[in-house]
DNA sequence: GAGTGGTCTAGACCACGAG
DNA sequence: TCGTGGTCTAGACCACTCA
């Protein structure tokens, strides 16, 4: 109940959460400078740095480089909907840019999406934006074997991912979605437009049709501090007996 | 493709990700300490720190406060089962501790639980082990008030809440589990045996029945080093429309 | 260019674990 | 007790944003 040595980071992390729940720090305004807080509560920049990383992994604080730390206007919203019934990542507001590359599997992906390695992939690279700020970065894999290649290998539209979900659903036996945290890597690190401390919300995906066979797989990095992800299972008569 | 400027922190962990996956560094063995780390790798103590960090976050690494850090036998197992079927936490060789409280709902607890301020629930305080090394912190709120009382209050034992669930589980109309990545607070860092740095998977779990009533409200906390948590949904036939 | 956060240094001192 | 990791300091220097 009683912390007996409250670390430095804490007490001020606590006084900072005081301060906005209070409401003397307003949604969207602006926190003194690191500098300054570091100055008012007699620690070290490191130290003050790592208050504010609690709060920022809270959800309570953003930090943009070269502008300051500012207060969130709210919590974050639900970035990712479980379950397989939506094709990933959706939200109403949200723009999203898709990027797309031809490449062989390898190791990892291959034995993610048990194809032999060197076999065709698709690869969609998208990075789904609401007001301009990331919230998240997919790394979808389509096997280019089961799909006749002119099919969706040519487009590279969002479109062209919808459709392609939409003809594969009805097929889809399973999906499975891994969830962990980690840090980012660099890149991701950089797309997200997050700290390389920050830890994302990390989600492998994988969907598997009727035959068994691995139809897509995704990589998801989604940045701790402005996004969650949300599974609900509906418990019917009929498919409360589909699990083990 | 290329980063411009690798951190040396990324450096770092590139090197000794290539150590552990070479077999230069065996699985179960004790790295150098960090201070030999830090010299060998002329760098100081928190620049080297941030590298295990990131080892750790990946399961890489195992960090032993007073000991040193350690190489992973394996990388991490699955801690959590999402989807409801499974009363939760749930793994072969898992040992359970459970302490069990009578309290009355506040403010957030209450909103979750949709029931009115004080009124009374229990708590279930739960930490799973493997192998001695705490897997996962969950704090299992029920309401006590559709539930007579000497049903389940009495009963702290952990066959109680398996009694309970399989009682209440047919039930059940739908299960939601929101998942985030938030740092520890104190007694979750001490709990669980790991960093105040180190991020933990958040799961809140609300269990609602078919009359609407929340059931029970589970916040979770694994340690994201050596946890993670698997959605599996089954497409059948009859399932496929459930979702909107 | 001025001000902000990002990374890193080279230490200090405390807390924990094993002998 | 001694070696380990945990926390913190008081700076330095670089990178980004905005006027």
């Amino acid at each position: 109940m009683i912390q007996p040595v409250p670390s430095r980071r804490q007490a001020i992390a606590d006084d900072l959460r005081k301060e906005i729940s209070a409401g003397r720090l307003k949604a969207g305004e602006r926190l003194p400078s690191e500098a300054q807080l570091a100055a008012h509560y007699k620690v070290s920049t490191p130290t003050l740095r790592n208050a504010l990383a609690l709060l920022q992994s809270e959800g309570l604080v953003e930090k943009i480089h070269g502008s300051g730390n500012f207060v969130r206007h709210h919590l974050p919203r639900v970035t990712y909907l479980g379950g397989g019934a939506t094709p990933g990542v959706i939200n109403e507001a949200h723009q999203v840019s898709v990027h797309t590359t031809h490449l062989r599997a390898q190791g990892y992906l291959a034995a993610l999406l048990k194809v032999s390695p060197h076999s065709p992939l698709t690869e969609f690279l998208c990075v789904t934006y609401e007001d301009k700020s990331p919230h998240s970065l997919a790394r979808i894999y389509v096997p280019r074997d089961p799909v006749p290649a002119d099919t969706l290998g040519g487009s590279s539209l969002p479109e062209g991912i919808v459709a392609q979900q939409a003809t594969l659903r009805p097929l889809l036996a399973e999906v499975q979605e891994k969830v962990s945290a980690r840090l980012p890597t660099p890149d991701e690190a950089k797309v997200l437009r997050i700290s390389s401390t920050l830890a994302v919300l990390s989600i492998t995906r994988v969907a598997t049709d009727i035959a068994g066979r691995v139809v897509e797989a995704t990589l998801l990095a989604l940045p701790s501090d402005r996004a969650d992800a949300v599974f609900t299972t509906h418990h019917t008569s009929e498919a409360r007996s589909t699990k083990g």
